[in-house]
DNA sequence: AAAAAATGTTATAATCGTCATATACTATAT
DNA sequence: ATATAGTATATGACGATTATAACATTTTTT
């Protein structure tokens, strides 16, 4: 089992191949904003794990292994960010939060709230209900 | 700013002294399956961050910022339990969940998921829907 | 009140993931 | 082909948390 950072190192060298077709060491540092030598460690620890094969100065790519969990990681980060808009998160909180999260749920409560997420968007009832509920929250604030 | 840890502790703490009225080093090492010394030096640290009083050998009470945030994480773990409960996760999977995420969401999302639980405990149609979908997916399965 | 048991503390070390610095390698431009 | 700029690595250190083991204090038992 990768641990949490193993997680977000793999699923952001997912995206990165999935969109520009490979992932520098420089690439992986930038998007996760650590610095390279954290990056080439953590890139070792992948690929003696045998989630990527890695080549120094050379380049790396996802084992079957590290390409399945990588599709997985960056599906339930997907959900989750999903999950936070609909119920009314604001933005600048959402990124933060599904970060943390991630990687703490198991796949049964990941599989809920893909049900919850479809229910939602199939009942606009639901969300106008939701912002209602906020709404009255605020005023009694006042 | 307490740490993920610290608040675990601060969390702890707080239910150990409102369910029996004081919490000993020994105490909070079994509830957080930790050892003894880890206990004292986190004690240390928070009476120095000045959320508890201690006194070495002796005892510890919470402050006034000490109860506050312990009562706040109680609200907010409870809430979580809550939420994973009645969209449908399986109780084996619950406890060790919010304890992962606890720590890692905003109040903004606490908020929100606050209204969604309200919501759904009013509307029973959508735990009925939500349990649709959970069977519908697994006959997909099969 | 002394001995024994229980509880709490300290010192030391390990782990994990990070950064900083110095060094090594690669690619580009001339 | 060499110099240079850009990129990657090795090494060592640190901060946070935990554990182990030796030690100190308090409580209980006699």
């Amino acid at each position: 089992m990768p641990t949490p950072s193993m997680e977000d190192y793999i699923e952001q060298i997912y995206i990165l191949i999935e969109s520009k077709g490979y992932a520098r060491v420089s690439d992986i540092a930038e998007a996760l904003d650590v610095h390279p030598s954290s990056v080439t460690k953590m890139v070792q620890k992948l690929d003696k794990d045998e989630y990527l094969n890695y080549e120094k100065y050379r380049g790396l790519i996802l084992t079957t292994q590290g390409k399945k969990i990588g599709k997985r990681l960056v599906y339930r980060h997907e959900l989750l960010e999903q999950f936070l808009e609909l119920i009314g998160v604001e933005k600048e909180n959402i990124y933060q939060d599904v970060e943390g999260i991630e990687h703490h749920l198991s796949w049964n409560s990941i599989d809920r709230i893909g049900d919850l997420v479809q229910y939602l968007e199939k009942t606009p009832q639901a969300i106008e209900a939701l912002k209602q509920l906020h709404k009255e929250a605020d005023e009694t604030l006042k």
